[in-house]
This record gives C-alpha cells, structure tokens and sequence, in this order.
DNA sequence: GAAGAAAACTTCGCACACGAAACATCGCCG
DNA sequence: CGGCGATGTTTCGTGTGCGAAGTTTTCTTC
C-alpha cells in the first residue's frame, strides 16, 4: 500500500503547496488582467473559449471552464447584460440555449492578447528547458490519470453522474 | 525570449490543464469529505491549521491559507457562530485578534482521518515512484520560484505589498 | 508628546461557486 | 395518445474570495 517512505511525506507537501501557489497566484493575476478591459477572470475564460470554439450551449460551456451549470448561468447573466453575449434557444430541442458572443464580445475577444493563466504559461516556457517541459507534463499526466480513475471508481455510486465524458481536454 | 519551440505550445496547455484539473478536483473532494462532519473547506484547514499551529493570529492564518484578512473575517465569523473557534485580543498588541480553537474544535480536529486535499497527496504517492516525486518537486520548485520572482519584480510599483514574506512555505 | 503614517481588522458590495429544488422540454414505453 | 423518467437550464440559499474604505491601535518623527 504505501510505497513511499515515510521520509518523504514533507516532500509530498510540498508539492501540493507548489501546486496550489500557481493555481491560485495564477488566477489572481489572471484577474488582474481581465479587470483592465472590463472583465472578470472567469469572463475572460468565456470570452476565449467562445472566439475560438464559436457558439456552445451552456451545458458545453460548463463543462469547459469546469463548472457547474448554476454557476455559469451567473456568469452569462452578467455578460448579456454587459452586452458581451447573446442567449438563443435551440430550434432542435428547446430546452438548451446557446451562448453566443456579440460583436463587441467579438471585438473585445480579438483585442486580447494574453490568455486565461498566462503567467502560468509563460512560467512553463520560461522556466523549463523543453525536455524538463515533457518531463512534467508526463509526470502531471500520470497525476491526473490516478485521480480521474479513483474519482470515478470510488464513490459509492453516487455523485459521479458529471464529470465522466473527458477524454481529450 | 522564446526559448521553447512552437512545437511544445500544445504541451504548455496541457501542463495548465492538468494543474487546473488537480487543484480544483481536490478542491472539490475537499469539500466534500469536510461536508460530512459539517464543516466547508475552508473550515476543515482552518481547523486543521490551528490543531497543529496553535493559535494563531487573524493575518498569520490568512497568510496560511492564501486568503485575503477580508475573506478569513468571514470564515473566522461562521466558525465562531458555530462554536469551533474563538476570538481573542492580544495583550501586546491591541490591533492583534488571536483565533483560537474551543474544545468542540479541537475534538473535531482530532477526530478527523484526513487532510485538506488528501486525494491529491494520495495520488502523488500512489501514482509516482520516490525518483519521480522529487522530479515532480523540482520543476514545481522551479515554476514556482520563477512566478514568485515575476510577480514581485514585474508590477509597476503598485500591489507587491503583500506576499512578500514566503520564506519556507 | 502630538501629528501623521502604518498596521491589524472589519465592513461593504460584488462576483463566483456549489447543491438542492423548481421548471420546461424531450424521449420512450405502453 | 398519455404518462413519466431523463435532460437542460434557472432559481435560491449559503459560503467563499476579493478590493476599497473605515476603525482602532501602534509606531515614527520631529
């Protein structure tokens, strides 16, 4: 069960502290960012993912930004009512709705040249030597994978209805 | 400047991707194991924190949890609403707010079998050989020191303020 | 030792973020 | 056709999370 010696555990910590500095410093500057053009962080997520993807019905979109519905129902509500998108039922099946950048959405979209958790970017190009740059995405991966198999193994039956459709992202 | 080939662009992305995934997963298992003896998130590392710190004041476990004082005023108020904290002047320094963990808290504490974001040291030392974990630890360490330096020496006079005394965290 | 800067907290307003429940629509099965 | 469970979205209540402004206390500097 554990093959890790004991010795090691402060390590362990300290990647986790790793991880959540550059998550969290990351979103912070991202936000800054977005605030000098008007934009919240998770708004500047959308906007970007809406100009590159095109339309996408909010379940779409949620799934994206790895949020739930609810949440992301808020984050149009205040982007219609900027002006920056549009909501259109489906024809086919009237239950979903599309979000759609407007024009000056568009417009704003295009204007940007710095994406969601760019210092975090930069940080990996900066940083890293390109065979140190495969070496942790490798490592991250492997990461990743345990968590997604123990996240939906485990539970015991319950509460892994979301989140089970993610192969390429 | 660009020290990386085009060619590791889509990697970059896939680096962030995967970090975004693990913080906000264990974020959310966090909280979902926290529900279960009635505490959020924030709560059960606040608890955590303080059963293995001891008091602390309100700026020292706002440093701790990588929040604003604003936001652990907050959860610091719920906590004790709740009964599982304590606020308490400091002598020396009137200014100073000592927060404290009554006795239902430190039970709480105790009685607990996991940390916050424990998925994620699991599946640091589940998923990786000890060679691999100080790999991982070393480029996280790396990003880590090249953001930190970044964001300190970048903005233009205004916002380094704060964050500025990590030393050893 | 008093004016003013600085530090520690709190308050306020806003924007996420989530789960539970409500609502509308779709699909299926008889 | 008509029920009825499943799906997509919204609403609601609660809890972060932040920056700006306000309050109290301490420190500085003359």
């Amino acid at each position: 069960m554990s093959r890790i010696p004991e010795v090691l555990k402060e390590q362990v910590d300290r990647i986790a502290e790793a991880i959540i500095y550059l998550y969290t410093e990351s979103r912070r500057l991202t936000k800054d960012q977005a605030a000098k053009v008007g934009l919240t962080g998770p708004q500047l997520t959308v906007v970007k993912i809406l100009d590159e993807l095109g339309d996408l019905s909010l379940s779409e979109l949620s799934d994206r930004i790895r949020a739930q519905n609810s949440t992301v129902t808020g984050i149009v509500d205040r982007m219609e009512r900027e002006g920056l998108v549009d909501r259109k039922r489906s024809a086919e099946d009237r239950r979903v709705v599309h979000i759609q950048l407007t024009d000056k959405g568009q417009k704003l979209a295009r204007g940007l040249n710095f994406e969601p958790f760019s210092i975090f970017r930069h940080a990996i190009q900066q940083a890293l030597e390109p065979q140190e740059l495969l070496q942790l995405l490798g490592l991250l991966d492997k990461l990743a994978k345990w968590v997604r198999t123990e996240v939906e193994g485990e539970s015991t039956g319950e509460r892994t209805k979301k989140r089970a459709s993610n192969d390429d992202d």
